[in-house]
DNA sequence: GATGGGGGAGAACGGTCGTTCTCTCCTTGT
DNA sequence: ACAAGGAGAGAACGACCGTTCTCCCCCATC
């Protein structure tokens, strides 16, 4: 048997492609317990209710977010090749099978009306990379406002792919971020 | 009473007020009924099912967007302004009562994934706004592919817009299109 | 070896939803 | 005046959903 941390994780991960997949309220509790092999009763006894369910995976999402860019930008040696290297990860990830958009995007369309407790978790996570790129902004000695155009570029970029299907969508917002960031420059002493 | 076609637009209207304060799943027929006026046998005489309503839902706001772009284009004297114009648009509906995103990024992510005709139907809408865009770029004299970068910032835009409710991103968007023309138009001959 | 508690399978419950049906009323045409 | 048909109000229906409950089994402890 599973012990309540793997219980728990092994939910998570199977709410999470069951949500993705079809959206939050097509799926059902037992569709849940059955891609995760976890009774109704276990599920219900770690988390009380499906919203419950849906933030943990909304915070499962956020790690992995974070965890990719943080990938991502460890290759890079300066701070603008840490911005730019955001879009390289985007452009991984757009080609995955079963991309459907930004996770969060979704949820907050579906159910940030009704569910004050999901609108948060997804401000939380937009306000976290908002500030994570604020930060590379200044270590490049740019200025703050920079930061916002280049989050524009990447949410477009999420969406605009999950739509349209094609992935060339994160290379040409990586062009636009990369003239963004030159005309900082130019701009700045 | 009301003839048919009036009957349609009255529906059309109350369900797009619902779908788009609450999402699509989150409203029951016989709210759309409540809210229009019309009683259920009469919806279902014109709409012969929910999703057959939700995709004239997405019509209208076609027709809506469509108009405000351009209104917002014709008081602009050049191509570069038409550009521009679209996110002046987008200040004055960002600023609007209830503004809650785009309702095509919305419906995709609730129901993209479940109905076809859905998914469709916002990719049709998408996809003719960027072909509105690539038109005015054209008309610039600047090279296509601009016009997918200017497309994914007012998609960035909306989707920011609606999680953070801060207006000022439209305004800093329009500042990153025109960097981003100015840069297109140094490089052109 | 008895016992008690946790877990699995799945039925059950109360509610809601999309859709249809019933009943009644009102209009319209002759 | 009367038949016919459309429309409204709302009940009804079948399906599903989130959540809880029942029943049974297994395993650990005395």
């Amino acid at each position: 048997m599973l012990d309540e941390r793997a219980a728990r994780e092994t939910v998570v991960a199977a709410a999470d492609r069951l949500f993705y997949a079809r959206g939050v309220q097509s799926v059902g509790m037992d569709a849940v317990r059955a891609e995760a092999g976890v009774s109704l009763k276990r599920i219900y006894s770690i988390f009380p209710s499906k919203e419950d369910l849906v933030v943990a995976v909304l915070a499962l999402r956020t790690r992995q977010w974070t965890r990719g860019v943080e990938r991502a930008a460890a290759g890079a040696a300066t701070p603008r090749d840490r911005i730019l290297a955001v879009f390289d990860f985007l452009d991984a990830w757009f080609r995955e099978d079963g991309f459907r958009g930004c996770a969060f995007i979704n949820s907050f369309g579906e159910l940030g009306a009704t569910s004050p407790r999901v609108a948060d978790a997804v401000r939380a996570h937009k306000e976290a990379f908002g500030d994570h790129v604020l930060g590379l902004v200044r270590d490049a000695g740019l200025p703050d406002p920079v930061a916002l155009q280049v989050v524009l570029l990447v949410e477009g970029a999420q969406t605009t792919a999950a739509i349209t299907h094609d992935a060339a969508v994160a290379r040409e917002a990586r062009r636009a971020a990369a003239a963004l960031l030159d005309t900082a420059e130019a701009r700045n002493p």
